[in-house]
RNA sequence: CGGGGUGUGGCGCAGUUUGGUAGCGCGUCCGCUUUGGGAGCGGAAGGCCGUCGGUUCGAAUCCGGUCACCCCGACCA
């Protein structure tokens, strides 16, 4: 009889196999209190390497590192109206401290703009400090009712960009640049998912934003995930917290400001894009471990060499760790390894030394093969480089696949059973889109006839994808 | 907040209808044999049954309160 699999398969129940591969592949565990998640160093692991990627990209934006506190007086969270309204049903306040009450409550940063510019208005002066670009890493508290690990969870991890620019169109340029050189960039060429670029409909717009421009990804059941956001608030924090800068003559102007973010959602998003019955499948570019050797028995010939392979190929620059637990049995580890997603084994005992191979197993396209040891260091990399770009591909291929054009709400709620629609957004318009959320479908961007980026979301042609979202 | 459900060794569950002092699988520990796909056999440890109160000679089981968590909806990186 065979046993039971490791994983309730996708197909059975698409959210029982994501908690389970959570479990299994040893990523999270949940927090005590409701919402919250522990991230396991494997889980964990996946966040600093995507951390690594994102924070050489967003220096090379020229934005810089710092740190806000994560206490705001709620006096803050007042000064701009739409924000205060979109945030407060979600914020974490602290009313007493040292054991007494507080005379003002502080709220546990749900994002960080009001605080931010509360410090710009003092360090924007001149035309001369602008533009300004920071960066900050941090934990944010939103108190949503209805967690999920890593997709929706009471407090995260994140990446939050805030800048101030002189005038709109540096900062439209700004926000558009971030959108596509650096979140664009690394969700497809790191996280090999084929993300669609576009614009927020008003309705989903960031609360105190003038424009949100959206990455969604096709997770492994046709819903879609929000993957990250860039705004531009246009003057709205600006006049709320009066931050202006000198012109060259006596004038003084209000700044013009972008926030952008992605989140520790990534985390659940590269799950779901990628994983599959057996488990998760790490992108290389991503993977923190691209490559195992594994030691099937431990006589000191099979483990010598076992080192041996370790260091050559670690000497050609992968990411590598040597397996040589034999104290468990060989088909746990594999399991393990499988369960975990590192994109390749290389399984090395008795038989192969007589022949001078190893056994070359690929967890992305599945499959074994025997190879020479000797060539490995010259061959893997390039084995890498494939295996990177058959994910890309496979997750256009899922997006294009499951992607239909509609005509009608009829067509779009069917659609959005088994992925997208796609419906013009003329015709679809803002009540279009109130009455297919009674149906618990979202316009989750529009796009330009071309595929690009609109400027404005009444352009000819605009384009409304449709779907279910987590 | 509306609707549904569940709290029993680390994890997953049975036992509750018909009260009698707790059991199974996985995991853990020890020993031997194993290691080319989730090991086998033998032995062992581990639970005042979410919590407070009531009924009873006796409560995981019946009654009442309370807390927590999960699932389905509206909100969101």
């Amino acid at each position: 009889m065979a046993k039971a699999p490791v994983l309730t398969p996708q197909a059975d129940d698409f959210p029982r196999w994501y908690q389970d591969l959570i479990n299994k592949a040893e990523l999270a565990d949940n927090g005590p209190v409701r919402g919250t998640m522990v991230i396991r160093p494997y889980g964990y692991g996946l966040w600093e390497r995507m951390q690594q990627e994102m924070d050489a990209r967003i220096k090379k934006a020229g934005a810089q590192n710092a740190y806000f506190p994560m206490f705001i007086p709620q006096s803050y969270l007042t000064k701009e109206a739409e924000h205060v309204e979109g945030f407060a049903p979600e914020l974490a306040v602290v009313t007493h401290g040292g054991g007494k009450e507080l005379d003002e409550p502080i709220v546990v940063r749900p994002t960080s703009e009001t605080i931010i510019n509360e410090y710009f208005s003092k360090w924007v002066q001149s035309h001369r400090d602008l533009p300004l670009l920071i960066n900050q890493w941090a934990n944010v508290v939103r108190w949503e009712l209805r967690p999920r690990v890593f997709l929706r969870t009471t407090e995260f991890l994140w990446q939050e960009g805030h800048t101030a620019h002189a005038t709109y169109e540096d900062a439209h340029a700004y926000a558009s640049m971030i959108h596509t050189d650096v979140y664009g960039d690394f969700m497809t060429n790191v996280l090999g998912i084929d993300v669609v670029l576009g614009r927020k409909t008003a309705k989903e717009r960031f609360a105190g934003a003038i424009n949100t421009l959206t990455l969604e990804g096709m997770m492994g059941d046709g819903k879609a995930l929000q993957m990250g956001t860039s705004h531009e608030l246009g003057q709205n924090f600006a006049k709320a917290f009066n931050t202006t800068y000198q012109l060259q003559g006596a004038e003084r102007e209000y700044v013009w400001q972008t926030s952008w973010g992605v989140s520790t959602r990534m985390v659940g998003g590269l799950i779901m894009s990628h994983g599959d019955d057996n488990g998760l499948r790490v992108p290389p570019r991503l993977a923190a471990v691209q490559a195992v050797v594994l030691a099937i028995k431990g006589d000191d010939a099979v483990l010598a060499k076992v080192r041996e392979i370790g260091a050559q190929l670690e000497a050609a620059g992968i990411r590598v760790v040597v397996d040589d637990r034999t104290d468990t049995p060989f088909g746990r580890r594999a399991v393990d390894w499988e369960l975990k997603g590192v994109p390749l084994r290389i399984e090395v005992g008795p038989r192969d030394l007589e022949n001078g191979t190893a056994m070359l197993a690929r967890r992305i396209p599945g499959g074994k093969e025997p190879v020479s040891i000797d060539g490995l260091a010259a061959l893997l990399p390039g084995i890498l480089d494939e295996d990177q770009a058959l994910l890309l591909r496979q997750s256009r291929e899922r997006r294009e696949a499951r992607t239909v054009e509609v005509k009608n709400l009829d067509e779009a709620v069917e659609a959005a059973a088994t992925g997208w629609g796609r419906i013009s957004w003329a015709e679809l318009g803002a009540e279009g889109e109130a009455k297919l959320a009674e149906q618990g479908v979202s316009v989750r961007c529009i796009v330009a006839a071309d595929g690009s980026v609109p400027a404005t979301d009444d352009q000819e042609g605009n384009v409304a994808i449709v779907a279910r979202a987590y």
